[in-house]
DNA sequence: CTTCATTTTGAATATTTATACATTTTCGAT
DNA sequence: ATCGAAAATGTATAAATATTCAAAATGAAG
């Protein structure tokens, strides 16, 4: 059967193009290609591939083909294009917060939030892509996530 | 619970350490370490510790730390072990981790440290020869360096 | 073209993993 | 301390995935 190896050439191309989370769902896709298979032969072209099942974000979870891996994160990196699309996460540690950005947005959007002299922020220090906030003595975390998201509307749907 | 970041960081160090296929096997391991948990709280660990499970040869399926899987990370070591050699020292004081390295190494060692995302560590942010590590709550200082010795071997004889 | 060994596959099923729901614990604010 | 909200966890279960077993396809050798 050739169609062996070109269905897992199939199924190797929709996992590196979309993000798939099951393999029903894959199944389906690549039913729809023309390929006839079931979940069980599925099950083991994906061992043959090598491809694994990682957790995506809060979203869930995708498969991924190993190699592939670095190769999304850099296609992700070139879409970005409003300053704020540079913010990452925000974390905290005691009176600290630290924001991570993609890289070269830290210092752009430290300059943006010292600029508006938050009454939650002491000041800033900006490396690369992180920021390291010092919070003023007494403000909470949801205080410091609300000045921010004042600054920068765009935060709230990252941060809310 | 204080537990649960301590109890990652051991499921972590299993994985890195041993072939685990399975969360059941996975458990039992954590679970002779002391910790109490379900293996309903072991996928979610899991899932947030993003580990992924890959085909390991014909043996069956393992439990792999995606930064580890990567062949493009690979090639990296060589890299990565020149810039460990640019390491001073390493000091502690509350939450934050003080690297010291040769001048110009360290925003290029923060970088190395930044990509590999460890757990124990939120932030960093690095100058021309001194990095600030601003470590996960509840992260002890050899936790930390043992974290370091992950991302960079060779700083083991350094740190040992 | 047979025969035999090997590979591939599907159906059914066992195993494994994720999650809904309820409960407990933790943590921040007052 | 006390309250309330948010996070963490266990139990039970649903959902997803791997594998067993039998059958069909392929291929090599006569």
């Amino acid at each position: 059967m050739k169609n062996r190896i070109k269905r897992q050439l199939a199924i190797k191309q929709a996992i590196i193009t979309g993000r798939i989370s099951s393999q029903d769902e894959l199944l389906h896709i690549v039913k729809d290609q023309g390929y006839e298979l079931t979940q069980a032969t599925l099950s083991r072209d994906l061992r043959i591939l090598k491809v694994a099942k990682v957790s995506d974000q809060a979203l869930g979870y995708v498969y991924v083909i190993p190699e592939a891996v670095n190769t999304e994160n850099q296609r992700e990196n070139s879409r970005v294009n409003f300053l704020a699309d540079g913010f990452r996460d925000l974390q905290f540690s005691g009176n600290l917060a630290v924001m991570r950005t993609m890289p070269g947005y830290a210092s752009s959007l430290a300059v943006v939030i010292d600029k508006t002299e938050p009454y939650e922020i002491i000041g800033t220090i900006a490396g690369d892509d992180t920021i390291l906030i010092i919070m003023r003595e007494g403000v909470t975390h949801s205080d410091l996530i609300n000045s921010l998201i004042l600054i920068m509307p765009k935060l709230e749907e990252k941060l809310g």
